[in-house]
DNA sequence: TCGCTGGCTTGACCTGGATCAATGAGGTGC
DNA sequence: GCACCTCATTGATCCAGGTCAAGCCAGCGA
């Protein structure tokens, strides 16, 4: 992981200030994200783990596949695509990352990147240094517990766009799931920004860039979204879930 | 996860006969599989949390969805089938599971299975506490690491399926692991028995059985396995690997 | 032995989405 | 302003694989 600009976080961290949370949020935010809550004394902790890293700029790579692993990050800001080449050159889209969401997650089990992963937009990371978090984790039982909890998630999520679904049950389901991680992450779930190219889009969910277009356009057709460019706003987003009902089995 | 028939093996285990390795060797094998080598006085220490349950017979549930999660198992013996039922009654096949394969990795995140576990055939399971494991994980780091290779390793296993490949391609390369897999574990790479009905089979790579019939049936007429009922023998597995490329990426 | 049952195979047809090709529409540099 | 480039859209055609509908065959119980 090459950090264009590294900032460490050590000093601040131990700056015994009594007000660390407004002082690096998102530090805060990914160490909730890694399971240790807000408790002020056990964030201390994890805090001298981190390091804020970046700006990585469009197009930008955070890590390449084959790269030794080293670090896992939470996303500052920004969102990261990660994919893989096929022996043919062409490539394979495996999942955006938002701020909030943890990358790096895939590689522990071969100590390698088992596939790139790219800056769509400008990218902030915190990255966490991984020999040192599981060294910490067998300490503090939270973080390990925490870190089962991130793997096991992970696994059933790339079932989700297993299953054959249609066209329009996939992007029902895409635009649904991003709705609901903006959310999470106490963005708008009505009106988000696609901040990813619509053969992105198409190559995540195995379809070809036109059908993603065409059923967008249905999808404004009958009143369920509205499309501008690549600004979306769900107008209808009962019939949207409705439609993504059985990708998301819920 | 409800054992039909329970032998706890604590006695056992602490039996101290000085060929412990033999007395339970799939046990052995488990733990081998969770991280813990052959190291025979750590070994013991999580003898104490297996316990040996089965047999279940053809059909029987070994957890269903929703269950609270409790326990993590490894098959010792016979195939297991993973999969949840939508809305509509239909069911989806998740993933089929050997010889020295782990079940319920991803319960781990919901405290609950999320998805039914079959036998598919006769099975034997050695079953370990999670909780406890978890507990151990914190003093022997040996475990927690296996854990999260574990972990790691299934999270891009479903994305394999998840491409955008061809009949074909999906049945080779269905065919192949599954051969390095029954490989891994001592058994013949060359032939083996398809443990599930060809519906599951179609199922599990999102294909209509009819079309799992006609590629076995053009695989066969090319010269590259031999199927008879549910016998496999693939007799020109350069090809296959050949065909299964791209799905397998290497 | 027969007939039944459930899994498997084979054939005929149809369709969703891929592919190919062309046009439109912002963005950017000159 | 214009030329150019990339990304997105729209239309026309094609095909892999799904669906429907029959047979087929092994196993099994009576």
């Amino acid at each position: 992981m090459t950090a264009p600009a590294r900032h460490r976080e050590r000093n601040a961290a131990t700056a015994d200030d009594g007000d660390e949370l407004r002082f690096c949020s998102t530090c805060a935010f990914s160490a909730a994200c890694l399971g240790h809550g807000y408790d002020k004394s056990k964030l201390q902790e994890l805090h001298i783990l981190v390091e804020h890293v970046g700006p990585y700029k469009e197009g930008a790579h955070i890590f390449r596949e084959g790269e030794p692993f080293e670090a896992i990050a939470a996303v500052r800001a920004g969102t990261v695509k990660t994919y893989v080449t096929d022996l043919a050159g062409r490539e394979t889209v495996l999942g955006f990352f938002l701020p909030g969401e943890v990358i790096g997650l895939n590689a522990i089990s071969h100590a390698r990147y088992p596939c790139n992963a790219v800056a769509l937009e400008s990218v902030a990371l915190c990255r966490f240094s991984f020999p040192m978090m599981a060294t910490l984790a067998t300490r503090v039982p939270g973080i390990q517990q925490h870190l089962f909890r991130l793997l096991s998630e992970d696994i059933g999520k790339a079932t989700l766009l297993a299953g054959d679904f249609s066209a329009e049950e996939r992007l029902a389901a895409f635009l649904v799931t991003l709705s609901r991680r903006y959310a999470a992450r106490g963005f708008s779930a009505k009106r988000f920004r696609l901040t990813m190219a619509r053969t992105d889009v198409a190559n995540y969910l195995r379809l070809a860039a036109e059908t993603v277009s065409r059923v967008l356009r249905r999808f404004q057709d009958t009143g369920v979204i509205r499309v501008d460019r690549r600004e979306v706003e769900l107008t209808d987003s009962a019939r949207l879930e409705e439609l993504a009902r059985h990708v998301l089995r819920a």
